[in-house]
DNA sequence: CCAAAGATGCGCT
DNA sequence: GCGCATCTTTGGG
């Protein structure tokens, strides 16, 4: 007979072998996988603690275009993109981690851009206390992961630990708690120099939470639905 | 040395 | 809300 802290464990154990992402998700086109991955929540277990994200906003990264990092060729730093579908692809952007896997298509990945915390019975009651360490400042919950570099400040996660490694069920993995994702904003890659493929539609939010995301096309003045953003129905 | 798939505060509308 | 200047750290030529 098992105690209860064991039964939770077990019990903890369980969910996650039931629902995380496996290679086989990640083994589809970029675009599928950026779309499908809204919704789903990244778990992190720093110092003990599960701390959890739900992710809002992702972009799509193809070697046969010009704003991908392996378009740029093959290196060291950027080989994550070269390896098998769900491989973690970090660098450092403007000083700060940034998270991505690969997919299917060599060199061809997802960047997980703008996430909202996401608390349940499998996360830490203190985990927006943990998220906020990393910051200087005291920051309301919606502004603790929108954006690439802050969503990996907030879950701890470093370029060192991650980067070309394969996600693992007991330190960090993407889960699938079937949360609804009922329209999805088709939008333009940030960032991205005009002459680098800055046209391509490759960046996917979720509708409900645009509000929360790093930059939003539905209150912008300049971008119009239909030819800037569309608005896809699941 | 400097470019790079950022974040922020400030001033303006 | 938007554009712009300025701060940030690392890997690669």
């Amino acid at each position: 007979m098992l105690c209860p802290e064991s039964q939770a464990r077990n019990y903890h154990f369980i969910l996650q072998q039931m629902s995380q992402l496996h290679a086989d998700f990640f083994d589809n086109d970029a675009q599928l996988v950026a779309r499908a991955l809204l919704g789903k929540v990244l778990r992190h277990r720093y110092q003990g603690r599960w701390l959890a994200a739900r992710i809002i906003e992702t972009e799509a990264y193809y070697a046969g275009e010009r704003a991908s990092h392996s378009s740029l060729g093959y290196t060291s730093a950027r080989r994550a993109m070269f390896m098998p579908a769900g491989t973690i692809y970090m660098y450092h952007a403007r000083g700060h981690p940034s998270l991505n896997v690969s997919t299917q298509g060599e060199g061809d990945a997802v960047l997980i851009k703008s996430a909202i915390p996401y608390e349940d019975s499998l996360t830490s009651p203190d985990m927006l206390r943990y998220m906020n360490m990393a910051f200087p400042d005291e920051r309301p919950p919606r502004r603790l992961c929108n954006g690439q570099t802050l969503l990996c400040r907030a879950l701890h996660l470093s370029v060192d630990d991650w980067n070309a490694r394969q996600f693992d069920a007991s330190h960090f993995y993407i889960d699938d708690v079937r949360l609804e994702v009922s329209r999805i904003i088709q939008t333009t890659r940030l960032g991205i120099a005009a002459q680098r493929d800055a046209h391509l539609l490759y960046r996917f939010i979720d509708y409900d939470y645009a509000s929360c995301c790093t930059k939003n096309p539905l209150t912008s003045r300049t971008l119009q639905e239909g030819r800037d953003f569309h608005i896809l129905k699941i």
